[in-house]
DNA sequence: GATTATATTAAACACTGTTTAATAAAAAGG
DNA sequence: CCTTTTTATTAAACAGTGTTTAATATAATC
């Protein structure tokens, strides 16, 4: 039933939009009365989290494709990788990390729960710049700062490309452009 | 009238956050009915897009600001100068670019109106970039890609210092540090 | 002063999230 | 097998939302 009722909800979430992902659209596209939902779930919010979980392991799939790049120290293609995977994935960085950001910022555990989930991509990024000549003789302070940096450069770009809904040949372009000025920044 | 109504509707979404704006508490706190609002809005949609219309005209004043600081070819003050004032700003950034970046998704009007607006700040970091060692003798296409990856750069550090509520004294290393990392791209 | 245009509202419609109390179904215990 | 207890489900109501309609009051024009 809970799982049903997820389904349910998703398939709104991602057809129709969050402003029309409703409890009574849910019950109904899944025959039963709006008040079974109150019997799996609090709140309408707790829905919205429970999709919000799921689209986080995704993005933790993601941030594992491109960090096998950042093993091989193939630092360009890890960029441009990351950058077309998740302007791919229509549910994370689309209905959730733009769509939804008025709630993330409200709700703290679901951002909390986020960054914890970006922790180790971070952390990784951050061992990758430390055996960067330009870090070398850096603290581990200001290595993670460049890693923020590093990481808003990415995150601004995906959303940009979202939001103005580029396409796909200047959207290759500005990835493997992008991954050249990052890269300009180690040396 | 209407700017009793946009003043009321401004005071409820600064205040209470854009989920708790409703016509009708916006009515009520002007003594009148709600109806009347549709006397002056076609819908609720509309007064939004007058408050973002007012957002919009506060960032061409940020940007404004920005690039005196380019012009004297001081350019890490000028990228300390945005993060500092853009993260400083209530209304636009927070409010609009970020709590109601679903509404800008769907509204391609509103959209088109921000691109516009950002086009001039574009346009002038593309001139900036010109002059640059590093870029002179590329393509003026290549020269907007590396404009709008900076830019992209800006408004991911600004939004994460945003969403992650990260105190003054950080915000001011992370922008001074993004500074000279932007400014390694163009060497 | 009569007429036209503008301003304003009460009332209704169709939605929304959520709660409550009642009922049906299933599980557990004797 | 029957009773009791727990779980699943619902109809109905509450309070809120955006919006429309038709009626009324006010102001402007002729």
């Amino acid at each position: 039933m809970r799982a049903a009722i997820l389904q349910s909800a998703r398939v709104l979430l991602t057809h129709n939009g969050i402003e029309h992902l409703s409890i009574r659209k849910v019950a109904q596209q899944i025959d039963y009365s709006p008040a079974i939902v109150y019997h799996y779930f609090n709140n309408k919010e707790e829905i919205i989290d429970a999709l919000l979980e799921e689209d986080y392991e995704k993005i933790v799939e993601v941030v594992k494709t491109t960090a096998e790049y950042y093993s091989k120290k193939d630092f360009k293609n890890g960029i441009v990788a990351y950058i077309r995977l998740v302007t791919d994935m229509g549910a994370f960085y689309k209905n959730v990390m733009i769509s939804d950001l008025p709630r993330i910022l409200q709700r703290t555990s679901v951002l909390h729960k986020g960054a914890a989930q970006e922790r180790p991509a971070l952390e990784a990024l951050c061992s990758d710049l430390r055996v960067c000549p330009a870090f070398a003789n850096q603290s581990d302070a200001d290595i993670e700062l460049a890693a923020q940096i590093i990481w808003s450069t990415l995150f601004g770009l995906a959303t940009r490309i979202i939001i103005e809904d580029v396409d796909k040949d200047q959207k290759e372009r500005l990835a493997e452009q992008a991954a050249e000025l990052i890269l300009k920044m180690f040396r």
